[in-house]
RNA sequence: GGGGUGUUAGCUCAGUCGGCUAGAGCGCUUGCUCGACACGCAAGAGGUCGUAGGUUCGAUUCCUACACACCCCACCA
């Protein structure tokens, strides 16, 4: 094997590698493949989109876990593809049509949709390409789009079936409206924020009395649509009110007083105007009360001509004119401040406006219920736990799910509509009224919401396309293994996913949802462009490399957790490769022609060999059970810990001894065991850094990649050896060898400076069995065992866990030197208590310095005088000894 | 208003079933070109485990209250 260059360089080898697991089809599989099924199937990335950090740890996550159940023989496929992603797509779109100073409506709707289709081919493809940099070992073969042939099929028979069954079903409803992408949003797609507005109270003049009714609103011009004043029918107040009449202070119009128990007669004067077009709550009450309903509103939220003399006024404008239109007739009594919530579009940002509309909905009652079985009896469980109450509140608290969007991008409503206003909704397009017969059909112009198709995901991409379809990968990876993705899309897709999955499947589409966290920067803040804290993968890989930046990931994130993410830590998951790929280096550089493979006999291990085999037991059952539970972080830290701190920094130090000794036979031993716990070491870390792994492993063991590749190979389920005696006896190697450097470095005794040392040891069997191993890791010139050693100035007393070592003074400290050292810093500590003493002495110091200051100076004061006792006391011993 | 999470070293986090001297990375200090690695080696400083109680032989770990921070949900004008 040629030698491997002194640093690793991951974009030498990533690209290389990964074109060279997909040709030799490491990614695919096929449902007649051997193996228990395992499937995952892809959170589709918006085709807008580029890759994110939220993206790089989900599919990190996920292909780590692909990994890992390919190792363990399973048939596992992972399934890659993109979300069409209606209105976030289309607004890309319509901003690029914006530079050239055109609208949607300038092209017309065909015309459009050509040139999102044309974008889409173009750059829509950027983020799949993003995650083959990732290392993702998804099964292109199988790759889908949530409104290319297939899934559109699906989309429209699952529409058609839910109108069938009544479940789905168009009328009047106060939805969620956002002037600016001119359609409606389902309840999630609105963000509450909390925003500082004015709380206005006015006066409706009684009609036949003098006085009047005070009403208080945060939405002033809604007032232009007030159909009546609502109290609450116990409220003794207005008890005699009830069923008389308010006049319009700016339309000939007359509003009931009426009694509702919906009002809190508790809150500001306890009457509430009612605008049943603009208020879900006075909605509500309209229909009890049979209200009026006045639309004051145009789609892009500018006061109609209902409004009178406001018509033409943007929402806000007409809110500070109907405000000063109200004082100046006296009406307005005060404006208080008044923070409150308000929904804004999670698309634009934009106002949330309700209105009342027209459009689809799905009746979610039923389909909620199937999925609130399926998760209280475990069917399908949420990780962490803690995410399942939510997850149940919501479904049990779910209004109707409105579903149809007012923009050209998506899924077409599959429904007719003939001249006299009969609706046919049909499989395929229809060219005569169901009901009526007659052609000249019409089609809805909506479209449907997107994640009306990205909930049929889990099924559709196996090739699902109606009721009752069964294809073999349906059979073989449906349910499937686990939904692994960010809580904060529980809501949108998974519940969705899992209430239609058992409507029309009667299964599950998963058993387990795995909730990762939410990338966060160095200091747990949100990552945010306003902000200026965005993180971008793609240059993190270019930089570190994949793995150091999956490895940085994965470092940080167990279930639910948050998962913070700073350049640094990616820095450290480069030099932990590094480190990885040296040590390597070290081993090839003196393995010779020794190939990976079983172990020497049992008779021929040294104490450091039964350790490392030992300790490499105990990091795959970690490692094991981090796996079945999922924890990352555990995962990642065991394998840092051992592949550094244990076979790097002490194994690989350990066995220099005989690698380098002239024992052919000892040395072969070592070699066998090196070659055996690296690449034991290589597959453990492989799904977490498969690159690296991959490269390394290759170089190892000389296998030429393609189907022979790390990737390919078995979980080593068995590797190493558990051996108490081996942990217990090279713990009393490490204690004194630690204890020995400890001593060296506090006497600056040069590293490269050897000396003989005595022990007084209960262990001296051990030890002296152990002379060469502990002379070498010590820097040790003679080791003696005595029964004691008398007190003596000349010599050192080093305690260690099973006994003392003795060192001489003489001749290894070089006392002239050392003293002078002291001396010197003696006199630095000197100087400065002097200093500090001076400040604590001036009152004035002591009287005006924040408390703080003062204490950080007596602090310093006692500290330094500490270190010149201190330093004394070593000057004295020394001068002793010389 | 409801629900949830967190509070451990300067920073970001681990800490499995309550039990040896509470760990890691980064940062910091000191010394080192020791035949893989200065992207490194060795040694070190740094923690009343948010506060107050309780259970226990023993609590960072369990319970209660409080404080602070963050998140999610929610149609009180």
């Amino acid at each position: 094997m040629a030698e491997l260059p002194k640093a690793y360089d991951p974009a030498e080898v990533e690209d290389d590698l990964y074109r060279d697991w997909e040709q030799a089809g490491l990614f695919h599989a096929e449902p007649d493949d051997p193996g228990e099924p395992f499937s995952i199937v892809i959170p589709p990335p918006n085709v807008t989109g580029s890759l994110h950090i939220g993206h790089a740890l989900t599919n990190a996550v996920e292909d780590a876990m692909i990994r890992h159940a390919k190792m363990h023989g399973k048939n596992a496929v992972w399934v890659p593809g993109t979300d069409h992603a209606g209105i976030a797509t289309q607004n890309v779109v319509e901003r690029q049509l914006e530079e050239e100073g055109l609208t949607r409506h300038d092209l017309g709707r065909e015309a459009f949709l050509e040139r999102v289709w044309e974008w889409r081919e173009e750059s829509g493809g950027v983020i799949l390409t993003q995650l083959r940099k990732l290392g993702c070992a998804l099964d292109w073969e199988r790759e889908a789009f949530t409104f290319d042939e297939p899934r559109s099929r699906a989309v429209r028979e699952v529409f058609v079936g839910l109108h069938e069954q009544g479940l789905i079903y168009r009328g009047y409803r106060l939805i969620n409206w956002c002037p600016r992408c001119a359609t409606a949003l389902s309840d999630i797609e609105v963000d509450h924020e909390e925003v500082d507005g004015e709380m206005a109270h006015f006066v409706y003049p009684y009609a036949d009395r003098d006085g009047g009714v005070e009403v208080a609103t945060t939405r002033a011009e809604t007032m232009l649509g007030d159909t009546a004043i609502a109290v609450h029918p116990d409220d003794e107040r207005y008890t005699e009110m009830v069923g008389r009449t308010v006049t319009h202070p700016f339309f000939d119009r007359e509003l009931p007083i009426i009694a509702d128990e919906h009002v809190d007669p508790e809150f500001g004067t306890g009457a509430v105007k009612i605008t049943p077009a603009h208020d879900p709550n006075d909605y509500d009450i309209g229909e009890r009360h049979d209200l009026e309903v006045i639309d004051i509103l145009t789609d892009d939220a500018v006061v109609n001509d209902n409004g009178g003399p406001f018509a033409g006024m943007d929402r806000f404008e007409a809110r500070r004119a109907v405000k000063e239109a109200l004082d100046e007739k006296g009406l307005l009594r005060e404006v208080e401040a008044h923070t409150h919530q308000v929904g804004h579009c999670s698309r634009c940002g934009t106002v949330i406006e309700p209105r009342l509309s027209e459009q689809w909905f799905v009746e979610v009652r039923p389909l909620a219920d199937k999925a609130i079985a399926a998760v209280h009896d475990g069917r399908t469980r949420l990780i962490p736990k803690r995410y399942t109450k939510p997850f149940l509140e919501w479904l049990e608290n779910l209004h109707d799910w409105c579903i149809s969007r007012q923009i050209w991008w998506g899924h077409r409503i599959p429904a007719w509509y003939c001249p006299d206003g009969h609706v046919t909704v049909a499989r395929d397009d229809p060219d005569e009224c169901a009901e009526c017969g007659k052609g000249e059909l019409t089609q809805d112009e909506d479209v449907l919401d997107t994640w009306f198709s990205s909930q049929l995901w889990p099924f559709t991409v196996f090739g699902w396309e109606a009721p009752g379809d069964t294809t073999p990968e349906l059979e073989t990876w449906y349910p499937t293994s686990i939904l692994e993705t960010g809580y904060d899309i529980n809501t949108f897709w998974v519940s969705r996913m899992l209430m239609i999955g058992l409507w029309f499947l009667d299964e599950v589409p998963f058993e387990i949802v795995w909730n990762h966290g939410m990338v966060r920067d160095a200091e747990g803040k949100k990552m945010s462009k306003s902000f200026g804290n965005v993180i971008d993968p793609l240059d993190f890989i270019e930089r570190y490399g994949a793995d150091a930046l999956r490895f940085a990931l994965f470092q940080h994130c167990s279930p639910g957790q948050d998962v913070p993410l700073a350049e640094e830590w990616v820095e450290g998951g480069r030099r932990f490769a590094n480190k990885l790929w040296n040590a390597t280096r070290f081993a090839l550089g003196t393995l010779d022609d020794t190939k990976p493979g079983g172990l020497p006999d049992a008779d021929d291990l040294t104490l450091e060999d039964r350790w490392i085999l030992s300790r490499l037991a105990a990091v795959r059952e970690r490692v094991d059970g981090a796996y079945e539970r999922y924890e990352w972080s555990i995962i990642a830290q065991s394998l840092y810990h051992f592949a550094w701190d244990e076979l790097a920094d002490w194994y690989l130090e350990a066995a220099k001894v005989r690698l380098y000794g002239d024992d052919e036979t000892a040395r072969q031993t070592a070699r066998q065991v090196l070659a055996y716990v690296l690449e034991r070491l290589l597959r453990l870390m492989h799904p977490v850094m498969p690159f690296l792994t991959e490269a390394l492993w290759r170089a190892l063991t000389g296998e030429p990649g393609g189907e022979r590749s790390l990737m390919a190979t078995e979980w080593p389920s068995e590797a190493g050896r558990s051996d108490e005696d081996a942990e217990r006896d090279f713990a009393v190697i490490e204690d004194l060898v630690t204890q020995l450097r400890k001593f060296r470095s506090q006497n600056d005794v040069a590293p490269s400076k050897r000396f003989d040392v005595r022990l007084v040891t209960e262990r001296a069997e051990l030890l002296d069995r152990q002379r060469e191993l502990v002379t070498s890791l010590a820097g040790l010139s003679e080791l003696e065992f005595v029964d004691a050693v008398a007190d003596d100035a000349g010599v050192a007393k080093i305690v260690f866990g099973a006994g003392e070592a003795y060192v001489e003074l003489a001749g290894l400290i070089d006392v002239e030197a050392e003293l002078a050292r002291l001396e010197k810093e003696l006199g630095k500590a000197q100087d400065d208590l002097e200093r500090s003493q001076g400040k604590l002495a001036n009152d004035a110091f002591v009287e005006n310095a924040p408390d703080e200051v003062v204490q950080q100076e007596r602090d310093r004061s006692s500290e330094l005088e500490r270190v010149i006792r201190e330093v004394q006391e070593q000057m004295g011993a020394l001068r002793e000894l010389a």
